[in-house]
RNA sequence: CGGGGCGUAGCGCAGUUUGGUAGCGCGCACGGUUCGGGACCGUGAGGUCGAAGGUUCAAAUCCUUUCGCCCCGACCA
């Protein structure tokens, strides 16, 4: 291709509303527009890249033996309503009405359809296993579209649906899924963790995420320093202190006057003072609070709707009692009461049940008896303070298992500084970005859906499902995130819109003439190359060039030209390279490949 | 959905407080001088000031309504 007469419209200001590198470094290289919020339009550039993307997907999944398909954007109503999911997902869904009034809504994700599709088709064990998938624009209405490609309305996903006739077979397909994802993350040149992860709406239970690492990522992942474990946040897990509180040690329980000493801060600081009480080894420190929270617990039938000036009863709160130094991982306490999700109570909640306002909650001797989850690392505080469920006072020398009671578990947001579940290395803290997501559904869909096939004894049985997503477009947008510096887009080779770029560095005759016999050569060769061949002074080139990111750039100017040679550079790497003329060819062919990519 | 911010030329912005014929930089077109890290000089094109309604002799500016976009949070197969 030659520059001038690409559309490839480079932007030298950053855009006002991009923030995020991979946005801005997007829009500022002519890679993408915005039609609306969260809606992007990909240019010729863009286009580029995300066939690459495309490609590596399709090489990886035809690879592991699945099938490709394409199934329709806009989909009548009843299929998610076959599976109650057209009222789950909530605003969620994009919904439409056709001339006669029928209901449909645009595809957030596919397994209702795939499921119709199988059911229709498939009756016999001896059809199986079967993998299917297709890449395709999914339609969500996000809450909050945000950061250019990273969270769209609009975006493509790699989606695939594997059925088998056994939760045992279908953790093979999963194991070959996995397999097949790491692949492709490491084809895509991208730095990523597969994690342990929370399944969210679309059911089943075990599943992975595959996460690009960046700074900019909406996720947070903890990873073992020795051993392979690695999770999201929401589901991380931590070695547990086990050891137990000596209740011998403990003295006995006070009632203390603590006026508007609500926080965690001020408690501590209460406690501080010389005349407070002390424990037996000195202050109360932020580890040896108690920090007691009131959840409001959803009722488990959803037809229930709760009127918004509703008041709190006692079997609507649950307490979750953690140490003050740690947070609450609400996911947790959610699977812990059975409930999609929690929410902390109101004040007036709290009051209405308590009798009492948060600041001053206790898991010990409640108003009323209520629900009282306790997380390991509280548990095991044999000399505490926790509100006293009494105005203006707290209880010191507190203990769990002496004064108060509860059911232990895990509950708490584990993070940096925690030791590994696993082998007990340290974890880190990362911030990820989600690129891939592979679950094993079980027969979530199939046996809502009646899909069901014969096995060798003729019995009627449920697909085994599983289901795996990328994030095509937001894998682009992550390879930015990773792969950039302050001049523009360093792209790996295997996803580059071009591997290589020509400049020519002046207007003379001879500079034109040696760029453009270079350029047909590396074209003869099979390098899919960009000739600059603009009237653009030499700086105006190179700043499009670094901007734009493509890996090798091959600046022929008076200088070298002079000595017979050209300059070849690598995107990622400051040096420069000057080599003869008649090699440059064969030296851009060998490194194309070395770097992964492939002549055509 | 809660909080905050912003809509003025293709892009980035000033002008709004205190109403009085809409401006700057970049980009674009033409001419000239330049030519290895986003050149310079000159000339020129380009705007119903997001939209609707209101106040006023007069509205980008004041009032009301509305639409759109961004950021933080909530949410997120």
């Amino acid at each position: 291709m030659r520059y001038s007469q690409a559309f490839l419209p480079t932007i030298k200001e950053v855009p006002k509303d991009a923030v995020d590198a991979s946005h801005v470094l997007l829009l500022r290289g002519g890679y993408i527009r915005m039609v609306g919020a969260g809606i992007y339009e990909m240019l010729p550039l863009g286009q580029r890249v995300l066939k690459r993307v495309q490609a590596i997907i399709r090489r990886e999944m035809d690879a592991a033996n699945a099938q490709e398909v394409l199934m329709p954007a806009i989909l009548p109503a009843t299929y998610f309503q076959e599976t109650g999911r057209y009222d789950l997902y909530g605003p969620v869904l994009l919904r439409l009405k056709d001339r006669k009034g029928g209901e449909y809504h645009l595809g957030p994700t596919h397994e209702e359809i795939i499921t119709d599709m199988v059911r229709r088709e498939v009756k016999s064990y001896r059809q199986l296993p079967l993998n299917l998938y297709q890449i395709q624009m999914k339609y969500r209405d996000e809450a909050r579209p945000r950061a250019g490609l990273m969270r769209c309305r609009e975006f493509m996903m790699k989606d695939a649906y594997s059925f088998d006739v056994s939760e045992e077979k279908a953790f093979e397909s999963y194991a070959t899924m996995r397999e097949a994802y790491h692949r492709i993350f490491k084809s895509l040149g991208l730095d990523y963790r597969i994690v342990e992860a929370d399944s969210g709406q679309i059911g089943g239970k075990t599943s992975a995420e595959f996460q690009v690492l960046a700074q900019s990522g909406e996720d947070r992942i903890v990873a073992c320093t020795k051993c392979d474990y690695a999770a999201n946040v929401e589901v991380a897990e931590a070695r547990i202190d086990t050891t137990k509180a000596d209740f011998g040690k403990t003295p006995e329980r006070l009632l203390v006057k603590t006026p508007k000493t609500k926080s965690i801060e001020q408690v501590v600081a209460f406690f501080a003072k010389d005349d407070a009480p002390k424990s037996a080894d000195g202050a109360f420190g932020t580890n040896r609070i108690l920090k007691t929270l009131a959840y409001l617990v959803p009722s488990k039938d959803p037809k229930k709707e709760r009127a918004a000036d509703a008041v709190a009863t006692p079997d609507e709160i649950a307490l979750v009692v953690v140490r003050g130094d740690h947070e609450v991982n609400e996911i947790l306490v959610a699977r812990a009461l059975g409930v999609d999700e929690v929410h902390l109570a109101s004040e007036n909640d709290v009051k209405a049940v308590l009798g009492v306002g948060p600041g001053f909650v206790g898991p010990v001797a409640p108003k009323v008896a209520l629900r009282t989850l306790v997380d390991h690392a509280a548990a095991a505080v044999a000399d505490g303070v926790c509100g006293a469920n009494q105005w203006d006072h707290h209880f010191a020398h507190v203990a769990y298992g002496r004064d108060f009671e509860g059911e232990v578990m895990h509950l708490r947001l584990v993070g940096a500084g925690d030791e590994c579940p696993k082998c007990g290395g340290g974890l880190e803290a990362y911030r990820g970005i989600e690129g891939g997501h592979i679950f094993v559904l079980g027969t979530h869909y199939s046996s809502k859906m009646k899909a069901t096939f014969l096995d060798e004894t003729g019995e009627s049985k449920p697909f085994v499902m599983g289901c795996y997503g990328i994030g095509v477009t937001r894998l682009m947008a992550s390879a930015i995130e990773q792969h950039h510096d302050a001049d523009g887009i360093r792209w790996p080779m295997s996803i580059a819109p071009y591997q290589a770029t020509v400049l020519s560095l002046g207007n003379e005759p001879e500079i034109v003439e040696a760029a453009e016999k270079l350029y047909e050569a590396l074209k003869a060769k099979g390098v899919d190359v960009l000739l600059d061949d603009r009237h653009e002074r030499p700086g105006v080139k190179l700043k499009d060039a670094d901007l734009v990111g493509i890996p090798l750039r091959i600046a022929i100017g008076k200088r070298g030209l002079a000595e017979g040679k050209a300059e070849v550079k690598l995107r990622s790497d400051a040096d420069v390279t000057m080599i003869a003329m008649d090699e440059v060819v064969e030296a851009i062919a060998t490194k194309v490949v070395a770097l992964g990519g492939k002549l055509l």
